[in-house]
This record gives structure tokens, sequence and C-alpha cells, in this order.
DNA sequence: CCATAATCGGATAAAAATGTCCTCTAAAGA
DNA sequence: TCTTTAGAGGACATTTTTATCCGATTATGG
């Protein structure tokens, strides 16, 4: 729900990107989805279509990989869902009738709206950066609890299993 | 967004059911869908589905046709979203960390979740009762808007177009 | 009990989304 | 200049979603 599998890629690509290059050096591909469950090929070809809408910058052959064209603070969720996905419409009736809209609504229409408005500024609001953060707390609780379970396991050594 | 094709369909199907029955009665999906344009026969197969979910009571045969199983101010949209799609999994971490949900938060799944509890509760509250009223307002609304547009054709008939 | 009328359910098709592979092109460094 | 390295982009494969069709099944009414 609310974002597409391609999307959702472009998203934690991107984050990825962002918290990997500590300063503004490129990455590549290979190099980013190491460690990672990303789709190489299949993020090569949604990097390709953020570089066509300017989110990305690319650079061929040696040396080469992909940086992001503008800082981190300054991509949005929307600007990575608009690249992706065209213009949102989040703007369509709940009830499904075409002739529904801002200007021409039905009740529900104005009951949905609230929520529509709040999706919209956390698409708007909410950056690369934020996400970058975000992917590198929960990263590092991740690794905790291995490390956690890793102990207990040394406590209980009569079980064997994984 | 929000929603699928298939759940759409499902919503409107069920919005008319409710708006056309004024008691009870059962209706053929031939008549529900005239004057609409939802798709007979892919239509046929989600109201098969939600036969099956419980939302709603089938009967073959002459005089056959669909009857919501239960009164339409108690089927919610999260009944029919569930009834199609299964389980709601709005509680995917926005990030796409598969390993994050509400015990083992990411701070994006914090900055998120007020807005997932927003959706969850409108799908919650708003029934299918409430959808009928929304899409005969609607219709209404729709209907003025013609005549308006008629009455204008009349004092301009020179324009022949449409 | 037969003709009619309706959904059910299987088969199939078409379209869109997702995933993979391979060659081309551009850039860097020896 | 030549070789290596990286993304670009086309072709193709797979899977999921959406859509259509038709015979089987079930019920009604004459």
């Amino acid at each position: 729900m609310i974002f597409t599998t391609t999307t959702e890629y472009a998203i934690r690509g991107l984050a990825e990107l962002a918290g990997r290059s500590s300063d503004s050096k490129s990455i590549m591909l290979d190099e980013l989805v190491s460690g990672t469950t990303l789709p190489r090929d299949f993020l090569a070809k949604v990097f390709q279509r953020l570089v066509k809408a300017g989110l990305l910058k690319s650079a061929k052959g040696r040396g080469g990989g992909f940086t992001l064209a503008r800082p981190a603070h300054q991509i949005t969720l929307k600007d990575i869902v608009e690249s992706i996905d065209g213009p949102i419409h989040l703007d369509r009736c709940a009830v499904g009738l075409d002739k529904c809209n801002d200007h021409q609504p039905c009740p529900q229409h104005d009951l949905y709206k609230p929520i529509r408005q709040r999706l919209k500024d956390y698409l708007a609001t909410t950056t690369v950066a934020d996400l970058a953060s975000s992917l590198k707390t929960k990263q590092a609780w991740v690794k905790i609890v291995e490390i956690k379970a890793a102990e207990k396991e040394e406590k209980l050594p009569t079980n064997g299993k994984h």
C-alpha cells in the first residue's frame, strides 16, 4: 500500500546512497546494493529514471557511479514518487466517481480530504536526508538485536538450531 | 493510489447496491451496472469474493441477485479492502526495511504513524451507507450541472458541437 | 418437468508491473 | 592507444493484475 514496489526501490536506493557517501563522492551500483536486498539490475533501471528526472547524476566508466543531483535534504519523497509514477493524483474520489474533484466535491471527498492533505504534507516535507538518517538508526538497532541474540546463543549452546 | 482498481470496483459496486435497493431486495448485476462504468463481468468476479468474505449474499436463478449480508452501516471500507486484498498491511516501514514494525520502529516509522492511524480510522469508520449517500448526493450534483449546461446550450443554438 | 434466468467457476486473454540479460557507449588509467 | 570499468539502453522473460467468455449449476415460474 501507499508505494509501489518500484517506488520503494527508488526510495531505498536513494536512502542508501545518501547514507553511504559521507562526502559527495559517487557510488557504484554494486557497492550500493551490497548488504541490502535491493535487486541490482532492476535498481539500475530505476536509477536511470531518477537521472532523467534530475534527482541523480551519473557517470560512466572508471570511477563512475551515482551522486545525488542536489543535497539530500532538498530531495523529498514527493520528488521521488513523481519521478517514478508521474504527477501524484491523490485527488481522486475515494468512491471512484471520476467527475469528483476539489471544485466539485462529494461528501466523501471532503471527509477524505484531511487525510489526503496530511499525506501530501508528509511526502512534501520528508527528505532523503531524513530517510538516510532513519535507515542508519534502524541498522544500528538491528545490529544490537543480533548481538544480543548471539550472546543468548552462547549461554544456551545445547540448542543447535540456526 | 490508496486503492487498487479491483478494490475500487468493490467499493463502487457496494455503494451502488446500497443506493439502489431501497428496501433489502436483491439486485441483479445487469441492473446494478446499468448507467455506470462498472465492468459487468469483472465485477461479477469481485462480487464472488465479497460473497465468500461474507459481505454479500447471492442467489442464483430467477429472482436472484445480490444483497448486502448485513446493514450498510455495518460494512466498513476496511471490511471491503480486507475482503479483496487480505489483511491490511499499512504497518510496513516507509523506508522499506522489512524488520521494521511497531515494536522495532525506526524514526521514519514514527513520523508516518499518525498518518497511518488516520487512514486506519477512516477505513474503519466509513461505511457503505456513507458511500451510498455520498454517491447519491454526487449524482444529483452531476445532474444539476448537466441541466445547467443544457440551458446554456438552448441560449446558444449556433454552436452545434455535441 | 421444462424453459428461462440468474450466479458460479473454470479457462483464457490482454495488459501492466517486475525482473533479467546482454551489448553498446563513455570515461579513466596504464 | 588499449584495456578495463562503469552506466545506458534494448530485448526478453516472468509474474501479477485486470478483463472477457462460456459452460455448469441452481432456482423460479409456468
